[in-house]
RNA sequence: GGACGUGUGGCCUAGUGGACCAAGGCGGGAGGUUCCUAACCUCCAGAGCGUGGGUUCGAAUCCCAUCACGUCCGCCA
């Protein structure tokens, strides 16, 4: 409803300034602070001050009177307050929100019949994750979950970086070493876990081996690369032996979170197709094309890029950036929209693609690029290839251990007389553990870079995933009470008159406008912010609107279970976004 | 050195032109449970939004300068 009152406002508004003879470019719609009981409100009288020659209060209070509310459905009334004009809801809209959120798809909008391709993650497959990484996945899985729940078809992509130098040194130290070279366990049992102890191994020597060894080494990791460039079968399989099962590892530890994916696609098909070969050609045709120092590069600094973009070597083969471009316009064939999740030390490279595309006659608009900065540790960076940081796996295996200690904790002075089983600890200790790290990563600003530290990433109290998922335990606990839905069809949402109730409902409201934002902006953040509230309202709800006591009316029992079948739905469906976890107990 | 980004109470985070003489959490202090789960709630103290200018009727939000921190500036990916 909330979404159909705003279209309302912004119709209400225009006609009002028509009618007035004034310009209606800029409505200046917006929420108004708690304290107001307007659902939206207009600032335009501010704009318009200065044209009408009276003060910002004179101007609210004619575009007010103008506004004829019998024209519409949900606005009741709008009334001038200082310089603003407020719209004020009338009944029905209480009501048909209420309805509307008793619906367990509440949230979902209408479908756009779009297609959009969501790339993250896209890590190397050179070992395990760690999480300094982990930003990619968690606030990737969020966006796709965003644009689903606004209506797009959505495909989560994981682009496999299987062609590049770097796989070719890790397929030489995997054929080259055994396990006697190599002077540690593996650090879990999984099979990335394993072998990356052969790519670090096959670095150590590369940068302080044996000269005789190290040379030997080069020209076999050069004959893996030619290889690669020209097709070969062979070469193929023997770096997809080791891509393929580090990838794996990979995949298990992601899904995890859970972040999942519907194709993988790798770097090699563009090369075997031949499309990275035709786009050299065109490349090479660009007016920016120079060939300088034996290799072919792009000078874009005509497009506000003072680094060239090398697309082919001295010795004829392609780099990443070529084939990305190749696997760019292969997404533009398939998907109406692309977006890409990154780290911003990749911004330079995303600008490069950028232009390039645009310079190829690729309509760019439909590609967009989320940046977000790094996680810290506190004592500095995190590298695969230097065995530094902290492994995601970990993260997950320490939260989840760090809640069950919460829930046995709890189990003793638990006033519910429901008996957790062990499955139910289990359970409940995933879905926190876990839901703790992920809400903790999405619901701060992308740009802004993230400090790693053990014990704020695993508070369970205060703004946490858990403070959340609590809401909805209650929700469901009230509802499990009552034996389910509440019993009524003709819901009467005039008897949720307190302002606790009125301000849940309001609250509920707004979360598809939530969605469409958190959709839009490719800012999911918004929606952690967003449950935050709701958990807040609901809470102060909780505490003094009783749904179950015996002083309580059936009517009025009715009214507010369905209120709480509302905000279950909303605080449900805004973690599902989120990608956390939604626990029925805990 | 250059480009880009970030800078909000002791700490962390939201807000990115208008009802903000700035909101929430952590930490500190004081309280609340015969009642649908206290992983909850209530109250108190604490910042004027890095610093200095400017634009505007109005600036944490826009512009300029400056400082600090981060990222990038490979025929790596």
């Amino acid at each position: 409803m909330f979404l159909t009152v705003r279209e309302e406002v912004e119709a209400a508004v225009e006609e009002a300034l028509a009618a007035l003879g004034l310009p209606t470019d800029d409505l200046g719609i917006e929420e108004p602070p708690e304290d107001v009981d307007a659902v939206l409100a207009s600032s335009v009288a501010f704009r318009l001050a200065g044209e009408v020659g009276a003060p910002p209060p004179e101007v609210a209070a004619d575009v007010a009177e103008r506004v004829d509310a019998d024209e519409y459905d949900y606005v009741a009334e709008a009334v001038p307050q200082g310089p603003y004009v407020n719209f004020l809801p009338g009944d029905r809209y209480f009501a048909d929100t209420l309805d509307e959120a008793q619906d367990a798809d509440y949230g979902h909008l209408e479908p756009k019949d779009s297609s959009v391709v969501v790339e993250h993650t896209s890590a190397n497959p050179t070992g395990p994750v760690h999480v300094g990484r982990a930003r990619n996945p968690i606030v990737g899985d969020a966006v796709a979950n965003a644009l689903d729940y606004a209506g797009y078809d959505v495909s989560r992509h994981y682009y496999v970086n299987d062609a590049g130098r770097q796989m070719a040194v890790f397929t030489w130290a995997y054929e080259t070493f055994d396990e006697a070279d190599l002077d540690a366990d593996p650090e879990r049992d999984r099979i990335e876990y394993d072998l990356v102890r052969y790519y670090r191994e096959g670095n150590a020597v590369l940068e302080e081996g044996d000269p005789d060894e190290v040379e030997a080494a080069e020209v076999e990791i050069e004959s893996i690369m030619r290889g690669l460039e020209a097709g070969d079968e062979e070469t193929y399989e023997r770096v997809s032996e080791v891509v393929d099962q580090v990838l794996g590892g990979m995949r298990e530890c992601l899904e995890r979170l859970p972040a999942e994916f519907d194709e993988f696609a790798k770097e090699t098909e563009f090369m075997v197709d031949g499309s990275t070969d035709e786009l050299v050609d065109r490349l090479q045709g660009l007016d920016e094309a120079v060939y300088e120092g034996d290799a072919w590069q792009l000078d874009l600094e005509g497009h506000g890029i003072d680094k060239n973009l090398v697309f082919l070597r001295s010795d004829g083969t392609s780099l990443y950036p070529t084939r990305d471009l190749a696997h760019h316009e292969w997404k533009f064939d398939n998907y109406d929209r692309a977006v890409t999740v990154l780290g911003e030390d990749h911004k330079l490279q995303a600008e490069q693609l950028r232009t390039t595309l645009e310079l190829l006659g690729n309509d760019t608009d439909q590609l967009r690029q989320v940046l977000y900065s790094y996680v810290n540790l506190p004592e500095g960076g995190m590298s695969t290839r230097e065995g530094t940081g902290v492994d995601l796996d970990d993260l997950l295996d320490e939260a989840v251990s760090r809640a069950r200690e919460e829930v046995e904790k709890r189990l003793d002075d638990r006033i519910r007389d429901d008996d957790l089983t062990d499955e139910d600890v289990d359970r409940i200790a995933r879905q926190v553990g876990i839901g703790a790290v992920r809400y903790d990563i999405v619901s701060k600003q992308p740009a802004k870079a993230i400090t790693f530290e053990w014990d704020r990433a695993l508070d369970f109290e205060a703004q946490s995933a858990p403070y959340v998922q609590y809401v909805h335990a209650r929700c469901c606990g009230i509802l499990d009470e009552a034996g389910g839905r509440p019993t009524v069809d003709d819901l009467d949402a005039d008897l949720l008159d307190t302002e606790y109730e009125r301000d849940l409902l309001r609250t509920v409201a707004r979360f598809p406008a939530v969605v469409e934002e958190a959709a839009e902006d490719l800012e999911p953040h918004v929606v952690a912010t967003y449950t935050r509230t709701l958990a807040e309202r609901f809470n102060a709800f909780y505490r003094e609107c009783p749904v179950l006591a015996d002083g309580v009316g059936d009517d009025l029992r009715d009214a507010r279970l369905a209120l709480v079948l509302a905000a279950r739905h909303a605080v449900g469906n805004a973690l599902d976004v989120l990608g956390v976890e939604a626990p029925e107990s805990m």
